[in-house]
DNA sequence: TTTATATGCGACTAAACTAGTCGTATATTT
DNA sequence: AAATATACGACTAGTTTAGTCGCATATAAA
């Protein structure tokens, strides 16, 4: 309960690893696959999603890989967890599914509440404090 | 991702719902369960625990029920939720389980921030700010 | 003292979600 | 042409969460 997925957490150490060993150079799927014991087919797709949403740019063919755009090293957790895993919520009304109690329920504003205080916390931390590690 | 399990939520409902409707009287099961579409059986044992854990105190037998423990409207959430589910943590390692990676992980410091901001959000919360709707 | 009602609790099943695998296509360097 | 690496959808396995069932215990009231 109250779990990041293994697709965020494997995302958060590709940003972090791929800015920290890069040099200018891709930086490839099986590199951090062999440095993290991620599985690779699985970790590609994560890393084919952050290109999909412009965290990550990447090249093809021998010694290609995948390397940070700089331009999105002050994009928000929100935004990288949103874009793998979907609106985040801590109850299914919370990101606008249909709930049969809708009036009745009597613990909504204090959930929201909850709900808009636990995005604020991964609204302030930015890709740049996963890759400095802070 | 990131959700609450229905325990959870069937608990903070109940405790709102039976502190709202006891009028001094015990509330039962069936009656919550009615009024929100609850399965019994499963709200029963959600309630069992938060008697268990001194939420919630008990009467057996014809119009029994329970009845909330004034003496715990202090509480917070990370109490009742790690009474109900266990620790909190966002990434397995934060709660104590043995990672692979131990040493070589590189995303350890910002994680372990994260998920302290996320306690602190539960914490701040008590049972009393459930029971009111705030 | 019997009956009905309600909690207490463990075992089990079902459903949903998450993690991981596989196959095939495409791009690019040597 | 061969080797390497990304792109992407379909599929399978594993884990967690939700819900069900059966039986025991307590107690109020007829």
């Amino acid at each position: 309960m109250l779990k990041l997925t293994k697709t965020v957490e494997y995302a958060l150490i590709s940003m972090n690893y791929i800015e920290n060993n890069s040099n200018g150079k891709p930086v490839s799927a099986k590199s951090i696959s062999n440095q993290f014991s991620i599985p690779e087919e699985l970790l590609a797709k994560v890393l084919q999603k952050l290109v999909k949403y412009k965290m990550l740019e990447s090249v093809r063919g021998p010694y290609g890989g995948y390397k940070i755009k700089t331009s999105t090293k002050n994009t928000n957790l929100v935004y990288l967890i949103e874009s793998l895993e979907g609106p985040i919520g801590i109850v299914d009304c919370s990101t606008g599914d249909d709930c049969c109690l809708i009036d009745s329920c009597n613990i909504k504003s204090p959930i929201d509440s909850i709900n808009q205080n636990i995005k604020s916390v991964f609204e302030k931390t930015t890709l740049k404090d996963i890759i400095k590690g802070i």
